[in-house]
DNA sequence: TGACAATCGGACCATCGGTCCGTATTCTGA
DNA sequence: TCAGAATACGGACCGATGGTCCGATTGTCA
């Protein structure tokens, strides 16, 4: 791989950050076109898809941006978020955290859930995976395998984005009620 | 209101089968175009979107075709489905009864949930709206009346369209696994 | 049967994601 | 420092899609 272009590294950056923008303050993510985030950018629309490939990719890029930090926490960082936490308060917090991050940033994990598209895949992305992998083993212990599976994907149900702004928007719910209400979910179901 | 014209009449059943049938029978609903539908309907574009305003609608009302019989059941129908059944065991049933219908028709559920569109809103669908209303009725004397409708969200979010297919396409769970899972879940959930 | 209203149908439109390629910029190395 | 190669730029362009419009057609009712 060769290094970067001076003007390539220039335009990725400033892309990625008109998308952010746009995205945060658009009502719905689909009502930004790939024309918006270009002219907002300085950029043609060839820089965009050569750099971005597809519009999905694009949105994926922006998001992991956002997410680098929780990312990184739960990888090493400390309890209650990272590998030197007991499994059940490790669950508990890490559901909680993305919720917050969800919460916050509700515009983008929208576009990102919303992607849809043919080739579908919320429950094919690399992000869903990892995570859905790491709620499993950390309850695999207590319950079976593959009944850890469901409870990983019941969790993540949960907290779906469009399910959260619905809870806020339209139900009225405060950030915290989500997370109280959501805490007493997560304990009752890992609970017995 | 007028009555309908016989060709209205007879366009309108064709339009309904013609997107009945290309639904079911197309890998990602969104590979089926209006223009296909009409075609196949063997009807103009003009008239399939003077019928149903816009693509949405449209699946809407091929998906209430479908739902018919349970919402029928479930509003006047003999147990376990129906209004004499205590409210526990109604719950269980209603539940499994959705995943089975959605099961079964996984284009069709997929293509509305995907709908998604600008102005967005599975959660504020008709259809979401009242079975939500239901469930958080039914579930209210047992719990809270807030933790009900929280319980009656989470319950929905394990059914949904998209999860169910991943769990077959993604993960190969049969749908009596999945029926099963969805038991115990539902079990446990409403058991304290 | 005639005449009016409702319906039809497909050409037409705006927009979107994505591609292409002639031109401009950056890098290299002598 | 500069020339030439390599790379990136950008916006005109494309095919498809959801949705609209209006002259032609068909059903209805007296």
């Amino acid at each position: 791989m060769q290094e970067e272009r001076a003007d390539a590294a220039r335009n990725r950056k400033a892309i990625l950050e008109a998308a952010d923008d746009l995205f945060a303050t658009s009502d719905s993510p689909s009502e930004v076109s790939m024309d918006d985030i270009a002219r907002a950018a300085g950029v043609g629309k060839g820089t965009l898809f050569r750099r971005f490939g597809d519009r999905r990719n694009l949105i994926q890029q922006v998001y992991a941006v956002r997410l680098a930090p929780l990312r990184e926490q739960i990888e090493s960082g400390p309890p209650p978020l990272g590998p030197d936490t007991p499994p059940r308060e490790r669950v508990s917090a890490i559901i909680d955290a993305i919720a917050v991050v969800k919460l916050d940033n509700a515009h983008l994990m929208l576009a990102l859930e919303e992607g849809s598209g043919p080739t579908n895949g919320l429950h094919k992305s690399p992000d869903y995976v990892a995570v859905h992998g790491l709620l499993r083993d950390l309850v695999a212990s207590k319950f079976g395998k593959s009944r850890a599976s469901w409870i990983a994907h019941s969790l993540l149900a949960n907290i779906r984005a469009d399910l959260l702004g619905h809870l806020v928007k339209g139900e009225g719910m405060s950030h915290s009620d989500i997370r109280l209400s959501l805490r007493d979910f997560v304990a009752h179901t890992l609970d017995y």
